[in-house]
DNA sequence: ATGAAAGCGCTAACAT
DNA sequence: ATGTTAGCGCTTTCAT
């Protein structure tokens, strides 16, 4: 039950391997004859070139391996359905890997990865890489010759593609609506501690009182653990009491809910006299009561632009221009949680 | 910036390059002495045996091919999980394609990854294949000798390892679970249209209620469009006025939020005087309020399952024992959409 | 204990 | 227009 190759098939009609395979490659060198009845041959037997032996010979596999943090974050899915999408439409494969914020499992995955599997590196770091700060695993396979493309959290020091979202001016915008809607008050709640994105839409939102010349109140920041979601009512509870809020911005949809319903318990009513923001937009957001104003990032745009610096990368191994990033514009998508 | 080969660890050692491969291997063919050398100088310099010639030359690449209908799925990413960290455990790789419940894509799929790139395929076939009826491409591939083990979705003609949910047992615990808290017009509400695990759920349903000696009213069982999901509420309202419904047991997420919305603007309190159980325990069950009681399927242990029977299969090509299928139970989630 | 050689399936430079 | 050959990086049988 062995494959068909085309030993076989230059068995079959008696004449030599380079034949056939020049043949199957429509060379010109071949009268149109034997070529044709080689290719009806070939198709007629489904015949498929050999994926190893190709991919020894050419020096490249068609393939590019993804790492992904966490596959069950929703805005992670989209992004690997862009990847998938775009490399898909220019022929290539995708191993994916999920490094599950580990810094281990991302070392793992690279050497596991790094031995002529894949043509390319798409990756976005583990909230423990980002944590850490090391990065070396990335420099030599860089140095390997190896291209990386890092999108969504990246590593500023490293000197590769990237794509990320402007997180910063994200949060601007979405200062400026509540304000614009009469907000006077605006929390902002962020469960991502170590993550960049998570400083930079802070300073987005403090960038954006600031531009609006509106108070800033240090104790309107609010970080809390994201190992804490079961409990996020709980511990938000306190800032609501001792603060006049009457609206939040949150880094994710979870502690959105949780702001939600503090504000709904103590008898306000969203949006009417409370606002709410939440950058992700997820699933969530839409299945809430009121559904949820939200900052949306793109996913899959990201995953479509990644996976094509890449191969483009890949495809010109030539040109070594220097590095660039891309940067995705946020857009808010205005449901029933913010007023109009 | 060549990748280190052994004939260049047998040019720096002045041996053969078969030598170096025993060497590498650990082969009792080599002196220590020599055997040492070459490891250690292997590890200094990061070799790393070239994946693709030990592919073509071992006819296996320890890798598998995985195809998931849809990967903005919660369960589906839950099963993905699962298989790639089973998968991992084992050495393998995966290969991640998503058909988009097409048919086409399905197809174009497996013909791409049929040609060695692969030692095996993970299936959940897509909506159009499970409504087209039609797995020649399946048993074209397995007659190829590639094993195919499917998952959760899966063709009943086709002969191969199979995993699935009880999805009729889990309805009927459903049904159980309602009438033993005072439920007395349960109503099931339907979104898989095409697929085997709707129709397994209404059947499940039926019979829950048959061993109950419960009425069944065909009226109570109501069928909607996925596309709709926008509208759930509007297409659903009719069904609540013209009916006395006290539960509801529905086929996702969507639509019991969707029926609880009803539920309480029509002045019921939801689990008081309404109850409402869902499959699929996703994201949004945990962030409803009240949350959601679901039926859920354990997608990761569905995932590590279904590759460890992949896995095994590949590796004991031998044995040609006749195909096996395992059910995963379902269990139920109490949440605050019930009462207790 | 080490090496030579064939071969995995394919391409491509170089004959003929 | 077709064939021969070397080689991609590795393993393995069979010398030595």
């Amino acid at each position: 039950m062995n494959r068909l190759t085309i030993k076989d098939i230059a068995a079959h009609f008696n004449v030599s391997i380079s034949t056939v395979s020049k043949a199957l490659n429509d060379s010109y060198e071949i009268s149109k004859s034997t070529k044709l009845k080689i290719q009806e041959y070939a198709k007629e037997h489904n015949y498929k070139p050999n994926f190893n032996a190709l991919s020894l010979k050419k020096r490249q596999t068609k393939t590019i391996g993804v790492i992904i943090p966490n596959m069950l974050n929703y805005f992670f899915a989209q992004v690997f359905k862009g990847v998938e999408k775009e490399a898909n439409k220019s022929g290539y494969k995708v191993i994916t890997c999920i490094s599950n914020e580990s810094f281990d499992k991302e070392v793992e995955t690279i050497e596991m990865l790094s031995n002529g599997s894949i043509d390319g590196f798409l990756l976005s770091i583990a909230e423990q890489t980002e944590e850490q700060n090391n990065f070396v695993h990335l420099t030599k396979t860089l140095e390997q010759g190896l291209p990386i493309v890092m999108f969504d959290r990246v590593a500023k020091d490293v000197d590769c593609d990237k794509v990320i979202t402007n997180d910063f001016e994200g949060a601007i915008n979405a200062v400026d609506h509540l304000a614009k809607t009469g907000c006077k008050h605006i929390a902002f709640i962020s469960t991502q501690s170590h993550l960049k994105s998570g400083k930079e839409r802070e300073l987005g939102y403090l960038e954006g009182l600031k531009k609006r010349n509106m108070e800033i109140n240090p104790n309107l920041v609010i970080h809390i653990f994201e190992e804490d979601y079961k409990q996020y009512e709980r511990i938000l509870l306190p800032y609501f009491e001792e603060n006049h809020i009457d609206s939040v911005i949150t880094t994710d949809e979870s502690s959105a809910i949780a702001a939600m319903k503090i504000a709904q318990r103590k008898g306000h009513t969203v949006p009417d006299d409370f606002s709410v923001i939440s950058f992700s937009n997820g699933i969530i957001a839409r299945h809430s009561s009121p559904k949820l104003t939200t900052v949306s990032q793109h996913g899959e745009i990201m995953g479509e632009t990644a996976a094509k610096m890449l191969i483009d990368k890949i495809e010109n191994k030539n040109t070594s221009e220097a590095s660039v990033t891309k940067v995705i514009q946020t857009d808010l998508v205005e449901r029933n949680s913010t007023r109009i």
